[in-house]
DNA sequence: CTGAAAGCGCTTACAG
DNA sequence: CTGAAAGCGCTTACAG
């Protein structure tokens, strides 16, 4: 490794002089020096250690993004999370920094990477609310949330407008003549996205006169198994013939459920309607293509990193809470009911 | 930020007697020593500052991971890369390294990102072959190639078996009685994953006594551009009504096919086979499923891991490269060719 | 078993 | 404009 002394002893003068020529601060370096300087640096293919100059600023130029993850679940094989870190991870570099990424379990001590490492500024996915509380306490970087609903304290954080998702749902569907109408999805209990998006949903039905049939809630235990929601699709077509649509709370549950409905000789759009939600890929490489809720993940993971810059560049930058708008897709998963056998 | 120096002070001790207590060399310590100082590390919550123990080791703990990207696609899109790169960054933390995620275009610099923080490894996916050159003249540093087929040195890669996924495809599809078969994906003139499917796919035909009509070879530009497959699925459908079968080099690209030719009345797969490749989860969500190929990506990211670290703590262990099998998946998107219409 | 010294490659703060 | 000194928080190599 070449080091700034042994550039400084070809150039015939001190490593300040070099110092200052590889940070740019060239008001300090007669023009003469400077020029030769930065010929043999591009020579010698100089590179600055990053870790002897974390060492002495005390920072590092790495900002860390953090994702809940889950023993026997790879959490970017979700395509939300996926697209949003990949467009995060461009974002920090055209912005001079490096990224780090970890997936911590519930338990795992998240300050211990982002401490050692004198990191910046933390974006996080997935948490829940009482591991947020936690992480404030013992860390004082600039942090960025996606997703959360947390209330329990004011932390900046971008989500979208997942009441209005689930709304404009309902609004959808009974416009095209449903009544009965089905829920699909994570648990409703915690507070965060699927909650609100449930909210929404069931406000929505209700400014139409319907009130959601608890028993018309199908609650999937886990996120991704194929096989809960394949069941779902056997129960629907087979143990509530009366329900014509569903509201899914992801593409990828959509996917899964029409594919089932399909096994059980039912039939989308024309035996049944489902929304989904999110707008990924999927949604248009599945046959019929999927009626959704979009949100729009490039915006979502730019302002995610605007913000946590801005934080990073005055620390007593005010904590930003934005909520991005999400739109109804129509695509070819709903039918109007008159059209139905 | 709490110190070895603090630690020290509070315990009545050398700062080197400490050191030896966080890094486990207790048998240079006395255990009266050891406790005490465990004890106070715990409460004080001592956390040791990685840029430092970097700079004075001339090492790091840091893997990056190190992606090809391009101005206007997200690389992580893929389902492909992102599940890798989940699985990889959770073995390296299993390890007790870190991960940096760079995302590159073909210009940049690869060497300063490694060499900035004295990464000890690296594991690349989607270089190109004189891309993989460069990198080797600058760096010398465990490197780890994903998928590539670069013959210009001896590297250590873990790849599939890309020609037998395209034999499988061909003998598959000719035993179900098809003769007239596409072949479609990216161009297959680079030294890459592409060509091999497609030479595998080549003898396969064959050897069963036919051979690829050049006019049945469509030939994408962009892997995900929705509308140059739509187009692809739009021309077999009407100017190539001859064709019974397709043999896809991706299930994305697949699924987007199915949906293409459902839209011109040509029903998979009742009027026309498909198969895919990879066996990625939208093989399961489409209707009819795929029929596909698969590749392990769970075992092809543990290993490239277990390579890398295995020349990471032996410097002149050999490369090696490693060639994981394929399976071709039955599903539904393929019929014998009697029962077309 | 214990610790004083030197050094890793940089930056900050200061003197000239 | 230029540079000598001190220090960032660790580890290595050595002496006791």
């Amino acid at each position: 490794m070449i080091t700034l002394k042994e550039i400084a002893n070809e150039a015939g003068v001190s490593i300040m002089t070099v110092s200052n020529v590889v940070n740019g601060n060239l008001s300090k370096v007669s023009k003469e020096n400077a020029e030769r300087i930065q010929k043999i640096i591009r020579e010698r293919k100089y590179i600055p250690n990053s870790t002897a100059r974390s060492l002495a600023k005390k920072n590092s130029n790495i900002i860390a993004i953090i994702l809940r993850g889950d023993q026997n679940e790879n959490t970017l094989q979700s395509p939300h999370n996926a697209a949003l870190v990949g467009i995060m991870i461009q974002k920090i570099q055209s912005l001079g920094y490096y990224t780090m990424v970890n997936i911590v379990q519930s338990q795992d001590d998240i300050s211990k990477s982002l401490r050692t490492w004198n990191v910046e500024g933390a974006i996080f996915l997935g948490m829940f609310d009482d591991e947020i509380e936690r992480i404030y306490q013992v860390n004082n970087v600039p942090m960025v949330f996606i997703d959360s609903y947390s209330n329990v304290r004011q932390l900046s954080n971008i989500g979208i407008d997942d009441y209005k998702g689930g709304y404009l749902a309902a609004h959808y569907l009974t416009k095209h003549g449903h009544q009965k109408i089905a829920f699909v999805g994570p648990p409703t209990k915690h507070n965060g996205v699927i909650q609100h998006r449930f909210a929404g949903f069931c406000n929505g039905l209700k400014e139409m006169g319907i009130s959601l049939n608890p028993h018309h809630q199908f609650t999937l235990e886990s996120e991704t198994k194929a096989e809960d929601i394949i069941e779902i699709s056997r129960k629907i077509s087979v143990d509530h013939r009366d329900i014509t649509a569903a509201f899914v709370t992801s593409d990828q549950i959509a996917s899964y459920l029409i594919h089932g409905l399909h096994a059980n000789h039912v039939n989308v759009p024309e035996d049944f309607s489902v929304i989904g939600f999110d707008n990924l890929l999927i949604s248009t490489q599945i046959t019929p293509q999927l009626t959704t809720i979009s949100q729009n993940l490039t915006e979502k993971a730019n302002l995610s990193v605007d913000v946590l810059f801005k934080q990073l560049k005055s620390p007593d930058a005010p904590t930003e809470s934005l909520v991005l708008d999400v739109a109804l897709i129509e695509r070819g998963s709903v039918a109007p009911i008159m059209q139905q056998s």
